[in-house]
DNA sequence: CAGTGGTCTAGACCACACT
DNA sequence: GTGTGGTCTAGACCACTGC
C-alpha cells in the first residue's frame, strides 16, 4: 500500500525540536510515545486489520527512523493494553475478539464450580432488535445527541439450559447500519468479533458500573426467577480507539450459580 | 545489615549454566526474572520496609553483578505490580497502603455523583472483634486447618451519615496476634496500613467474587435498609507475598447511592 | 551541583517458528 | 537456515530532585 511521505519524517529530530521549544509547558514527550501514537493511528486507520501481522520491529524502526529498542518499547505498551499480541518467532499481531483463547474478553461472570470452559458455549436467544431515537441518557453515554438513531438489541444468554444473562445493548446507528437480528443469530462467535469483521469497529476497553437490584416482572420472566430476586446489574460502556464510546450495555446477571470475578492489584 | 556471601554470586554465569543444562525442561529463566525474585525476597524479608527507599539501580546492578538495564527491567515489573513506586530524581520506594494518594486501594465502591474525595473520610464503627476456631470454609480460604485460631472482625462503614458497607473480616490468628477492637478503633487510616505497620503483613493483591443477595434481618438493621433489599455481596481474598492468603473479607454493599466500578481491558 | 530514574542507541546473542 | 521477538550489555544523554 502507499505510504505518505510524511511517515518518513525524521521523528528523532522532531522530538528534539519539540523539547527545545522553551515554554511554560515544554510538553516533552518521549520518542517511544510518539512512535506508539503513530502505530496507534495505523491501527485505527485499518492499515493492519485485527488478526493480521504488523511489520517487524526492524521494519518499523527503519520506517520511523529510530532504533529497534525504541519501537520495542512502544509495542511493549500496546501489548500491555491488549491492542496487539506478541508471539516469539512469529511476530506481532493486531489483537482481535475472534480468538479461541479468550472467548469472552469482557465477561467476568464465572460458574461457581469449574472454569469457563467446563460448561460449553452459551445458548443465545435474541429477544428483540430495533431502531429508535436515542433517549437522553443513552445518547449521553454514547456521545450522541438526544434523538440520534440508535440500535437497541435485547438478548438472553443461557448456560446449560439455565437462562443467566439478560442484556440490552445500544449501538450508534451510523457505524452499525445494517445490523439485524438475523445477522446476529447466524453469527458464530462473540458479538465483538462480529463488530470487527462486519462493521470495522474494534472495542479496546470498557468500564462497568455494578449494582444489586430486584428483578422486575419482565426480567423475572425472561430469566425464570421470582419477581424481586436479587440480580447483578452490570452497566458497561465499551470504547473503541481514542476513548470513543461505541456501545452501552445493561445486563442483569443471575448469581445463584455464577459469580462476577474481579482481580485487584 | 549483613549480606550473605551467596548474594554476590555471579548471577549471569549462573543463568548461562542453567540454560546449558540440557534436559526435557531446560527451565530457562531470563536474568531479569531472577533478579526480580531476589529483590522480591528482600522485600519479603523486610530488608526494606514499606515507604522506604530501596537502593538505586546502579547499586543493585553492582550487588547482583548485572547491568543497570537488567535491574531496570526487573524493577519495571515490580512497579507494574504495584509492589514498588518509582519517582524520577528521588528513587524507588517500597509501596505502602499508608499513602494519601490511594486511600482505599482495593475498594471499588464509588459514590454515584462526585468522586471518592468529595464525600470525606468514611465513618467507621466496629461492631465486634473476637477470637475463634476457624470453620471449614474460612480455613480453606486462608490456607489453614479447620479449627485453627482466627480473628473475626465485623464493622460498618458509613459515608455522610449513611451506613453503606457491612463487612466481616477473618484473619489468621498467628500473624495477627494482639489485634484488638481498641487498636483498630484508635488507628487513623486504612486497615491495610495498620496491618503493615503493626503486624508486618503487606497485602499485595486480592480477588473478589461478587453476587447480588437479599438483606437478612441482621444485615438490614445494621445497614438501615428493609429486609430483602438487594445488596452487593463482595467476598475478597487478599494475598501477601508468594500468593499466601492472609485475609478473607465478606462485605455487603448498599448500591442505592454508590456503585462498584470496574475497568476492563 | 551530584544523584536519581528515564530515554535512546547500537550491537551481540538467545529462544522460537517456519520452511 | 532465516527471520521473528526476547534478553543483555554498555554508554550517552535527558529530566527531575534536593543539597
Amino acid at each position: 500500500m502507499a505510504i505518505a511521505p510524511s511517515s518518513f519524517t525524521d521523528i528523532a529530530a522532531a522530538a528534539s525540536a519539540a523539547s527545545a521549544l522553551a515554554g511554560a509547558t515544554p510538553a516533552f514527550s518521549p520518542l517511544y510515545q510518539q512512535i506508539k501514537v503513530l502505530i496507534l493511528k495505523s491501527l485505527q486507520a485499518g492499515e493492519w486489520k485485527p488478526g493480521e501481522l504488523i511489520p517487524s520491529e526492524m521494519d518499523l524502526a527503519a520506517r520511523f527512523r529510530v532504533s529497534q529498542g525504541t519501537v520495542r518499547k512502544a509495542i511493549d505498551e500496546l501489548a500491555a493494553e491488549n491492542l496487539v499480541m506478541r508471539h516469539q518467532g512469529k511476530g506481532t499481531f493486531v489483537a482481535t475478539h475472534a480468538e479461541q483463547q479468550v472467548q469472552y474478553r469482557f465477561l467476568r461472570l464465572m460458574p461457581d464450580n469449574g472454569d469457563i470452559n467446563s460448561e460449553g458455549p452459551a445458548e443465545r436467544q435474541i429477544i428483540d432488535c430495533k431502531r429508535l431515537r436515542a433517549p437522553a441518557d443513552i445518547a449521553r453515554s454514547l456521545a450522541l445527541r438526544t434523538g440520534d438513531a440508535v440500535l437497541q438489541l435485547r438478548r438472553v444468554l443461557a448456560f446449560q439450559g439455565t437462562p443467566t444473562i439478560l442484556e440490552d445493548v445500544w449501538l450508534p446507528g451510523g457505524p452499525f447500519k445494517g445490523l439485524t437480528a438475523e445477522r446476529l443469530a447466524d453469527y458464530r462467535g462473540p458479538m465483538y468479533a462480529l463488530f470487527e469483521t462486519e462493521f470495522g469497529v474494534r472495542m479496546v476497553r470498557a468500564e462497568e458500573n455494578i449494582r444489586a437490584v430486584a428483578a422486575d416482572a419482565a426480567s423475572a420472566e425472561l430469566l425464570k426467577v421470582p419477581v424481586g430476586e436479587p440480580l447483578l446489574s452490570v452497566e458497561r460502556t465499551a470504547y473503541t480507539y481514542n476513548d470513543l464510546p461505541m456501545e452501552l450495555r445493561r445486563g442483569l446477571y443471575r448469581t445463584d450459580t455464577h459469580h462476577y470475578k474481579n482481580e485487584l492489584s
